[in-house]
DNA sequence: TATTGTTATACTCTATAACTATA
DNA sequence: TATAGTTATAGAGTATAACAATA
């Protein structure tokens, strides 16, 4: 299912196009991730923190994972100085998660270096194939949004 | 780097465009992989194995892990029942790994649902532009690949 | 009673270092 | 000495279940 056996080497069927370039940007972003020292799950933490600053519930939910895995990730950002919880004004049960300013600067360094990885791939392209691929990737994943029920922007990760 | 802020809804950048598709993917497979059971990391491992009886040595390097992740990778799904080991005839030191009839069948049925389910994102969009999408995915990944060395076909994941 | 968050526990995955057995 | 593989150990990431504090 990942592998590309004996396919004519120029024409990937289409449903291993999609596995090997998911893989291929996977990798360019656990790449970025390593060289700043962070895994994949907490670049998806620090990403969903850059516009939010959700409870620990909310987080659990936005990361599609468990209370309880939320705490033990916040808990090593927080030891690292990456993210910051602070009490809820209005419910004393919950916490404010939020990025420190160092959070905030390592995950735009990170964005910085993928979007340049990106772009170079992207760049191997012409000009015209690379709009006319961007173009379809954006109705593509418009398309998949409205199926799915109006989860648009900023959890297509989680 | 993964959330999509005050983008226009309908025109992602290009770098967005690709990251998220990454993460739709890589979400479908892993819907499947669970499905049946699996993680990510055996998905990756029975993949590597459909057509391959690598050493041990050689499968750590073909999933990119350390030689003795792959012992523990390999022990877990040999406990299963889905790999196996056989001494090599030419080399004491050394193991084969080898897929079993049910660790054959799993992955086949496993890639069959990936398959499925990625044919119906794809049709999501006109047929026009689900070839146009293909052959430009499948151009991309045929220079990624040249860019790089030769490693074209079937270890795209490691 | 229901909800928010943490703790206790267990398993997978990964790496480094040390070890065994070959080569 | 060098290589193939395993074991020992440690840490990240995840989940389930039980719990405390608050609603």
């Amino acid at each position: 299912m990942t592998s590309t056996p004996a396919d004519a080497p120029g024409r990937l069927n289409p449903v291993d196009g999609l596995a090997q370039l998911s893989f291929v940007i996977q990798g360019l972003l656990e790449r970025q991730a390593a060289a700043h020292d962070l895994t994949m799950a907490q670049v998806r933490l620090l990403g969903v923190l850059r516009d939010r600053t959700p409870t620990m519930f909310e987080l659990s939910r936005l990361l599609g994972l468990d209370k309880s895995s939320a705490t033990g990730l916040v808990d090593r950002a927080e030891r690292r100085g990456l993210v910051q919880r602070a009490p809820s004004a209005t419910d004393r049960r919950s916490v404010q998660v939020s990025l420190t300013l160092e959070g905030r600067a390592l995950v735009s360094a990170a964005a910085a270096r993928f979007g340049a990885d990106a772009t170079d791939l992207l760049g191997l392209l012409p000009p015209g194939d690379r709009e006319s691929l961007s173009g379809l990737i954006s109705r593509l994943l418009a398309a998949h949004a409205a199926s799915q029920g109006i989860e648009l922007l900023g959890t297509t990760e989680g």
